[in-house]
DNA sequence: CGTATATATGCTCACTTTAAGTATAATTAT
DNA sequence: ATAATTATACTTAAAGTGAGCATATATACG
C-alpha cells in the first residue's frame, strides 16, 4: 500500500495566494471481529500526529467529486472502495495551520468510504487504527467508560460553570447535560460530533489547545495530551472521523450499509459483533436475531461455521431483495448500554 | 428585497481559467398555510429559468462557508436565516454550462435555510414559490398525482425497458420499482433526489434535455418542456432543490425544526398543515394531536385562535425543553398517502 | 330559529412492535 | 462427566400504532 498525504502532490487543485484549493479527504473504514478501524495515514513532516488521507480535487481531470476521491484512493492504496458517500464540507479558517504562513484557503470535502475487511497489513505510510482510540468515551460495549465520570464530566461541568454571563452558562450546561446523557437524559450514539466540539470548546482535547496556543491566546493551564482523552490527528480530521462515525452510527438503522463490511457469508453473532463495535454498545442477542430475520436482510446458506466454541452456528447472507422490499431497511436495534461493575 | 443571482459578483472567490470557484447556495424554504415555498431569483442574462440564490465564498473575508452564507444572504435579503444547515456539495462538471466557454469550475455548496413565514412581498428580482410548481409527483396530499400514473410511470418504464443490457434493464427495473412505489412497494416521501435522478436519466426533464443538447449528442424525439414534468430551474438548482427537500422531509421527524418555519403561536391543525405541506401526505389528525401532546413538542397556551370556521381551537407554542427529554424530538408522524377519486 | 357543515377534541379498541427473559440444544475445554 | 460457551426457539408484559367513534363548539344559510 502507498498511501500518501497529499502535503505532496497537491498542486493541480493549488490557487494563487489568497486563493481556494479543494481536498477530498476520506474516513475509511473496516471492521475486523469486534473492533472499528480507521485508514490513518503517516504524519506530515510538520506534524507528529497521524490524518486521514487526502488527495487534492482536480477540477481538469475529475468529472465528479467522488470520482476525485476514488480516483486518487485507488491510486495511492490498493484498496477498493465500495460503498462511498459525501459526508460534510469543512472549510473553517484556519483548519490548516498551514493557512497562516499564507497558504491558500483549504477547504476539504469529507467522504466515508467502507471497505471489506481485508488482509492488507499496516504497511507503508498508512495504518488501520482503532477508532475508540481517538473517541474512548464513545465505546460504551463493557458500560460507560471510566474516562467520561471521572475525566470529561466533571472537567466539562467545571467548563459549563466557568462561562461568564448566565445565559451562557445555562445553554453550556444543556448542551453538556444532552451530549453526555446528564441528569436522566440517555445516551445517543450518533451525536459524535457534538460531543468532540464541546470536548474541543471546552480545550480538553489536544488539538483544541494546540489550536489555541498557534492563536497566542492560550490558556496553558488545563493542557490535556492525549493520553487522557484519546489520540489527537492532524488539523481537523478528529472531526471529519467524528462526523463520519455519526453518520456511519445513523445510518446503520436504516440502509444496510452494515454488510458493505462483513464477508460474503457470516454468522449471526459475527454480524452482531460488528454492529456493536460501530454503535458502540451491546444488543440484546435474542431480539437481534429475530430482527434480522424478520426484517429479512438476511437468508441462511444452509453451512455451518467452523466452530469457535460452543455450538455451530450457521451461516448467513445477505439478501439484496429487502432494498426493494422495505422503506428502508436496517439493523434498528436499540443500542442498549450495559451496566457495568456498578 | 434585493436579492442578487451571483453571476455578477463572484469576483473574490473566482480563480483562474482551470481552477475552481467555490459557490454558495441557499434553498431558503417557508411555509405559507398549506403551501411549502422556497425563494427563487430572476435568472441571469443567459437562462429564461429561475434559480437559487446564490454567492460566492470569499476566502480571505469568511471565517467559515456558514458566515459567508449568511452574510451574502441577509446583505441581499431583508430575511433573517434561522435555522442553516448545510446539505451537499456539487461538484459534476459542466453543472453550470458556462464552464464550457472555458470559465472556471464551479463547485457548489448547498444550504436549507428555514424561515418563517414573513410579510415579504416578491420583490425586485426574488420571489416565494411552491415547490410543488417544480416537483409535482411529490404532492401526494390529494392522492397519487394524475401526472405520476399518465406520464412519468408510463415513460419510466420504457426507459428501464429500453437498455440495452438485461442486466442494465433489471436495474433500471428496480430502481423505478423502487422510487416510484410500484408492485407493492410503499412510497418513501424522503426519496426526493432518487426520483429527480430518474427523470433526468430518462430524460424527462427540461434541464436534461437541454444539458443533452449542450452535448450535441441529445436524442431530441423526446423533448419535454416543463408543462409535463413541472418547471425548471437554472443549470442543476432542482438537484439542489430535491436534495432539500428530501432532507427536510427527513429531518422533521426527529428534530423540531417545524417549529423554525411556524408563528409563535399556532393551533394544532396549523402545524398539522405545515408537515402535511412539507411531507407531501395526509395526517390522520386525532392520532397527530395524540402524537405532539405525548412527546412533548408543544404546550397549550390558555389562548383560542380567531375562528377559522368551526369550534375555536386552542393556540399553542413550542416547547423547547423538549430537545433536553428526548433522544430525537419530531413529528414521527407515518404519513399516509390518501387514496383519491378510486 | 333550526339545520347543515366545519373544525376541535376526547376516547376506545384491535393490532403490532418491542424489550426482556426463560428454556433448551449443540458444541469445546478440563 | 461436568462446566462453560455459544446458538436458537419460544413466552410474555408493556408500549406504541393505526383507525375509527363520539361529542363539543363554532359558522353559514335557509
Amino acid at each position: 500500500m502507498n498511501t500518501r498525504n497529499s502535503d505532496r502532490g497537491a498542486a493541480p487543485a493549488r490557487g494563487p495566494a489568497g486563493g481556494v484549493v479543494i481536498e477530498l479527504s476520506a474516513a475509511i473504514v473496516t471492521v475486523t471481529d469486534v473492533s472499528p478501524k480507521i485508514l490513518l495515514v503517516r504524519p506530515p513532516e510538520l506534524s507528529p500526529r497521524p490524518g486521514l488521507p487526502y488527495g487534492p480535487f482536480d477540477p481538469t481531470g475529475h468529472r465528479t467529486l467522488e470520482e476525485g476521491l476514488r480516483t486518487w484512493v485507488e491510486e495511492q492504496t490498493a484498496l477498493h472502495l465500495g460503498y462511498v458517500e459525501q459526508l460534510y464540507t469543512f472549510g473553517d479558517r484556519f483548519r490548516d495551520p498551514q493557512e497562516r504562513a499564507g497558504g491558500p484557503r483549504p477547504v476539504s470535502v469529507g467522504y466515508l468510504a467502507l471497505v471489506r475487511q481485508t488482509a492488507l497489513k499496516d504497511a507503508g505510510e498508512s495504518s488501520w487504527g482503532d477508532w475508540y482510540r481517538y473517541f474512548p468515551w464513545e465505546d460504551w460495549r463493557d458500560g460507560v467508560p471510566t474516562i467520561n465520570d471521572q475525566l470529561i464530566v466533571p472537567h466539562l461541568t467545571k467548563w459549563a460553570e466557568g462561562a461568564k454571563s448566565k445565559p451562557d452558562r445555562s445553554r453550556r450546561r444543556e448542551r453538556v447535560n444532552l451530549a453526555f446523557a446528564l441528569e436522566g437524559g440517555s445516551w445517543d450514539n450518533e451525536r459524535v460530533l457534538d460531543r468532540y466540539e464541546l470536548l474541543y470548546e471546552a480545550g480538553l482535547v489536544f488539538e483544541a489547545t494546540l489550536d489555541a496556543r498557534l492563536e497566542v491566546t492560550a490558556d496553558l493551564t488545563t493542557i490535556h495530551t492525549h493520553t487522557h482523552t484519546g489520540a489527537a490527528l492532524t488539523k481537523d480530521h478528529r472531526r471529519i472521523l467524528a462526523t463520519a462515525m455519526g453518520r456511519l452510527r445513523a445510518k446503520i438503522k436504516y440502509r444496510p450499509v452494515i454488510f458493505e463490511l462483513m464477508a460474503p457469508t457470516f454468522t449471526l453473532f459475527q454480524l452482531q459483533r460488528a454492529v456493536e463495535a460501530l454503535s458502540g454498545g451491546r444488543l440484546h442477542k435474542q431480539n437481534f436475531r429475530r430482527l434480522v430475520a424478520q426484517e429479512g436482510l438476511v437468508e441462511p446458506t444452509g453451512h455451518i461455521s467452523a466452530q469457535t466454541g460452543g455450538r455451530p452456528a450457521e451461516l448467513f447472507r445477505f439478501r439484496p431483495e429487502v432494498v426493494h422490499e422495505r422503506p428502508s431497511p436496517g439493523v434498528r436495534v436499540p443500542v442498549k448500554v450495559s451496566k457495568r461493575a456498578e
